[in-house]
DNA sequence: CCTACCGATCGGTAGG
DNA sequence: CCTACCGATCGGTAGG
């Protein structure tokens, strides 16, 4: 009943495989996505999955691309309309703590967890997770001069430490949102960042470009 | 000419298996790590191997455990001699980054990927992990607690943020050292726990308490 | 896109 | 601690 589809019946397939690698990856990561799981999720064959891809690399690297891409739309796009440099800043790491937060089962940041997953295993999926890593640090960093430039930043900023340490407290938001769900997440990695940002801050005791929308989280 | 061994070459052979385990299951994950690849790199039948465990499950568990206790001894029994406080926490993460630089291949802490991998896995892996990270961040509230009732630290500093901050600042050295091996790594870390153990201190223009010990990284 | 099938490997057991 | 074996599942192919 199924064989002979259009093309375009073949695309909206293999984006429905595609959006199912997701869901069984976010849990089980990428290498423990089996295609006869897929296939039972999807009630397929095996090789009617794997017809699409060819091998069990390609389908990863697909689903991986599809994660990269998900990530653009939702996080930097998000913020072209900022001023560049701190604000942009201040928001697209908003955006990416807020991406970590939706969806269900684990939640966290998926490129975070294959990076990790991927990190010992050389091979075409370890190099497309650099080179997505390598164009957000890129990012990240043209973001931090265009603030040094416009004096929000002091002229001696060192920018790649910055860029690292605003990367850590992303990190560790998508830490505490998976091992915990903890819902002060959001606030806590605001009030870190926005003190990053405001360098003449004693310690988060002054107001922050996003001081009107944080909170300060609770006392522990 | 191998059955029938003492209880002394019984332990031996477990721990030998342990050992093995860990060094699969850094770069292949907990759940990749499989039997059939240890018995071959140990020389050992299948059989031979889950015996001393019973189940696979019960390895993971073995095999976490013995990392659990490895990191006890290689970071925080190291600064039992430390000063508690603003001192004893510095010299606790720098021994934490310190531990990623250990060892070859993928680098990192064993403990932060095996946390990302079994996040979404409900069992008892995920439930050991959760009791060390527990653990771990008792440790490190105690100490923020005891910096703040020294002076060290403001009265009014938020622990949970605090220990955030920290703990982020310990993810990125991991994913960089993961990532890219950067020997940068530990300079940027040390500067910006310094930092965050130095509240009055405008973007790191003062000393902090390992302004002996440390050097600015490269500007970027 | 399916059925039918392949060799390899998985976790694990029986029995010694 | 081994040999021998189990059913299940792995990634993937042949052929339609």
């Amino acid at each position: 009943m199924s064989p002979r589809k259009s093309a375009a019946e073949t695309a909206t397939t293999r984006t429905r495989i595609i959006e199912c690698a997701l869901a069984l990856a976010s849990t089980d990561g990428l290498e423990g996505l089996t295609i006869g799981r897929l296939a039972t999720g999807l009630g397929m064959s095996k090789a009617g999955v794997i017809g699409h891809f060819g091998t069990k690399e390609a389908l990863q690297l697909a689903t991986l691309d599809a994660a990269v891409q998900a990530f653009r739309l939702r996080v930097p796009a998000r913020v072209v309309g900022a001023r560049p440099g701190a604000e942009r800043l201040a928001r697209v790491f908003e955006e990416w703590v807020g991406y970590m937060q939706d969806g269900e089962a684990p939640g966290g940041c998926f490129l975070t967890s294959v990076a990790t997953e991927f990190d010992g295993r050389p091979g075409l999926v370890r190099d497309a997770v650099l080179a997505a890593f390598s164009d957000w640090s890129a990012y990240v960093t043209s973001e931090i001069r265009a603030a040094v430039e416009a004096g929000e930043l002091p002229a001696e900023t060192d920018v790649d430490q910055l860029a690292f340490e605003l990367n850590g407290v992303a990190l560790a938001a998508d830490q505490a949102t998976r091992l915990h769900r903890d819902p002060s997440v959001p606030s806590r990695a605001r009030w870190a960042i926005g003190r990053l940002l405001t360098p003449g801050d004693p310690y988060g005791r002054q107001a922050s470009p996003l001081a009107e929308e944080r909170t300060a989280p609770s006392r522990g």
